[in-house]
DNA sequence: AGCACGCCGACT
DNA sequence: GTCGGCGTGCTC
């Protein structure tokens, strides 16, 4: 028996809908297997969709015989194919996600929209053999002269003409036009030199090598290295490893981490291009840089967490940096991890997968602990310098301004006359988290929000951070009438105005969304503290990225709020973000110091992460995870629900609860359900927001009870008047 | 998600 | 008398 042929097209669509929508080929297309991959253009309903072929299959007795033509194949070859095609499937099982709705979120934007695939050569201008003749007869001192005298027959990329010949494009046109001139294509852009390699310490050497041996099929590693160890010098060595072997290199970082000084560093080590793609691109250029990756022609990309998506037709190697950060999950549409999947592609591309942290997630130093990924670590600071000493200010019962202890400041003052810088950290925006009223305690909440507003402009302003809701502050208590309304607590404002107090003549910067929304204001902001004597006030933004040479001090003022959270992941979060901002203080010359505001001297956390570091608190934190049955000991979704009313909430989650069956094989033993219950934040923006949450010991038994029980949620009735999602993996709780 | 079709309020 | 509110039904 020979199987039947195709005879239609299974497309997948941009629609929140759990299946493939099937067509036939436009007029006088065959259904053929290489179809597969490519974009068609279809009606959908009175609409037009583009949507990619995911599959061809010959009709059988349940298709329809009214079924429609697709209106167009957009592209001759499969846009999408091989590996990055299969992980793509994978993902949209992995997350329960319908396959059109991930590819959607895979591609480009430009290339969603049915774009043709954008020219990725570079572009040069050379002499034609008549050119070279008749440039002698070239006015000299003319634009068309200066253009010919720079070109030859060799020819000139634009940008290098962009840079160093001005008004070329009008005297080429000149020149094409009497045929002296033609503009060719480069098959890649031209190579620069590399610059050298430093010598590598012992320890990145041994990560390096482990890394030189593993090209070439699949080997995770977990590079464990304090702030300042080198681990990009690692990274680096590995990808000229791999660019020397013929194949690309993709490098992940989170979305702060991307820093002009960061790339800088990569184009001048490497002797090729560096691409990089992150959601500040205008679609042109992701669309290039996208397809510049599935040509081959770009050998080394660096981008934020959509860039695991690229086609990488000659994989090498992929890194990922600061696989802690939280910025590779994704919180909207389809909820993937890029470090999930960077692992995920590694294995199908038989490569290499590097993930590098000061502070690793705990799951992944569960699993470099338990042999599943090699683990390096680096312990010395490269530069030399020694690790900043951190001091602890117990401030139970002391007078605090603006939450600031006199020690703090009288530390800041002796950094100020080194002539040092100071960072003061601070994770809160704005001038207070509360305002309340003292008579009778009342306190400004959101009206479409459970969360009190946030005080700034010197107190004059309310403004909900969950929704952003704007109000002036009132003059007199709402309730009581009483004038004794008093901002609690202080944020970045607060403690600035403070500081501008007692050091009236310093040089003050506060770092925050507030003062960075424009792109680029973060650098300039910097550039203006240049090297002198000067006081950062500023939240989470601050923890990481610019480099800051002349930072000696770090004080950290807003422990006390991350030690009670009830996430169990909070203590994590905490620990991570103070060893990250603890590590900016000090560089070889100058010793660093940290000091640790808190009201909790003895806390365990405080106390394991200052004894014995991020790896004596991940150790316990792992204990305390594994005793209460918690992540990376057990495996969780979240299905997810909001709407206007508390009933259609209810009644969704209710259903949905109602028909997750127990499997009758037995297969999903240990799957426990809790809830529904309302999220952390049950109402925000309007919205009422309710849970439901799944655990099990197992991710195969997880699988298949959500395979089983997601596809019938689309048909609930009740899911119609609900917006809702399920979170594979989440990292918040909400 | 769109987008149509389909029955009940305040406007030219 | 209409324009338009969003309930519910469907999309190969």
């Amino acid at each position: 028996m020979s199987d039947p042929s195709p005879t239609l097209l299974r497309v997948a669509l941009p629609v929140p809908l759990p299946q493939l929508f099937d067509y036939l080929p436009p007029e006088g297309t065959p259904a053929t297997p290489d179809l597969v991959g490519c974009r068609v253009r279809v009606r959908f309903g009175p609409a037009e969709k583009i949507g990619v072929v995911a599959a061809v299959a010959p009709a059988d007795a349940e298709t329809p015989s009214t079924l429609r033509e697709a209106l167009q194949v957009i592209d001759a070859d499969p846009l999408l194919g091989g590996e990055l095609l299969a992980t793509l499937d994978w993902i949209a099982r992995y997350y329960h996600e319908p396959l059109g709705e991930v590819l959607a979120t895979a591609l480009p934007v430009a290339l969603r929209g049915g774009e043709p695939l954008p020219d990725t050569a570079t572009w040069g201008w050379r002499l034609t053999e008549d050119g070279r003749r008749a440039r002698a007869r070239l006015r000299a001192g003319s634009r068309p002269r200066a253009l010919a005298d720079r070109i030859d027959a060799d020819a000139v990329a634009e940008a290098v003409l962009d840079a160093g010949t001005p008004g070329w494009r009008a005297a080429a046109r000149g020149l094409h036009r009497r045929g002296y001139a033609e503009r060719v294509a480069f098959a890649t852009r031209a190579p620069s030199a590399g610059g050298e390699m430093p010598v590598l310490r012992d320890e990145q050497q041994a990560a390096a090598d482990a890394l030189r041996a593993s090209l070439g099929r699949f080997a995770p590693m977990l590079l464990e290295g304090v702030t300042g160890s080198g681990k990009t010098e690692v990274y680096l060595d590995a990808i000229a490893a791999c660019l020397e072997r013929g194949t690309q290199a993709l490098v992940l970082v989170p979305e702060i981490g991307l820093t002009p000084q960061t790339l800088a560093r990569f184009r001048r080590r490497l002797g090729v291009p560096v691409e990089v793609l992150h959601s500040g691109l205008a679609d042109g250029e992701r669309a290039r840089v996208w397809t510049a990756c599935a040509r081959g022609q770009a050998r080394v990309v660096i981008g934020t967490r959509s860039a695991v998506f690229v086609p990488l037709p000659e994989p090498g190697l992929i890194v990922v940096d600061e696989e802690h950060d939280a910025s590779y999950k994704q919180q909207e549409g389809v909820r993937y991890h890029a470090r999930d999947i960077a692992l995920v592609r590694a294995r199908a591309l038989a490569v290499p997968v590097v993930l590098g942290s000061a502070t690793p997630a705990l799951e992944s130093l569960h699993n470099a602990l338990s042999g599943r990924y090699a683990h390096h670590r680096l312990g010395q600071r490269a530069t030399g310098a020694r690790a900043p000493a951190v001091r602890v200010i117990d401030v139970r019962k002391r007078r605090l301004e603006a939450g600031l202890s006199e020690e703090l400041l009288q530390a800041l003052r002796a950094t100020l006359e080194r002539g040092e810088q100071a960072l003061v950290f601070k994770n809160r925006r704005g001038y207070a988290p509360v305002l309340l009223c003292h008579d009778c305690g009342w306190s400004a909440q959101c009206r479409r929000c459970d969360a009190p507003m946030t005080v700034h402009a010197r107190g004059g302003r309310l403004i909900c951070h969950h929704c952003g809701a704007r109000a002036s502050a009132p003059r007199a208590c709402p309730d009581c009438a009483s004038l004794a309304l008093q901002p609690q607590g202080a944020g970045t404002e607060r403690i600035e105005d403070a500081l501008a107090e007692a050091f009236p003549d310093a040089l003050r910067l506060r770092i925050d969304r507030g003062t960075t929304q424009r792109r680029g204001a973060l650098e300039q902001h910097l550039a203006t503290l240049g090297d002198g004597p000067g006081i950062l006030i500023g939240t989470q933004m601050l923890a990481k990225g610019h480099d800051l040479p002349r930072l000696t001090l770090v004080a950290v003022v807003g422990v006390d709020e991350g030690l009670h959270s009830a996430d169990f992941r909070a203590p994590e979060r905490l620990a991570q973000l103070l060893i990250q901002v603890a590590g900016r203080a000090g560089r070889a010359d100058r010793p660093g110091q940290v000091l640790l505001q808190t009201h909790h001297p003895e806390h365990p956390l405080l106390h394991t992460l200052l004894g014995g570091g991020y790896p004596a608190f991940a150790a316990l934190e792992l204990a305390e995870r594994e005793a209460a049955r918690l992540p990376p000991y057990a495996h969780m979704a979240l299905l997810r629900a909001d709407a206007l009313t508390d009933a259609a909430v209810g009644d969704f989650l209710g259903a949905a609860r109602g028909i997750l069956a127990p499997d009758p094989a037995g297969g999903d033993a240990g799957v426990a359900v809790h809830g529904p219950m309302p999220a952390p934040m049950a109402r925000r923006a309007g919205r009422v927001r309710g849970q439901l949450l799944l655990m099990a010991a197992t991710r195969p038994a997880l699988h298949r009870a959500l395979g089983r029980w997601i596809p019938q949620l689309y048909a609930l009735p009740a899911a119609r008047r609900v917006r809702w999602s399920l979170d594979v993996d989440p990292v918040d709780l909400y």
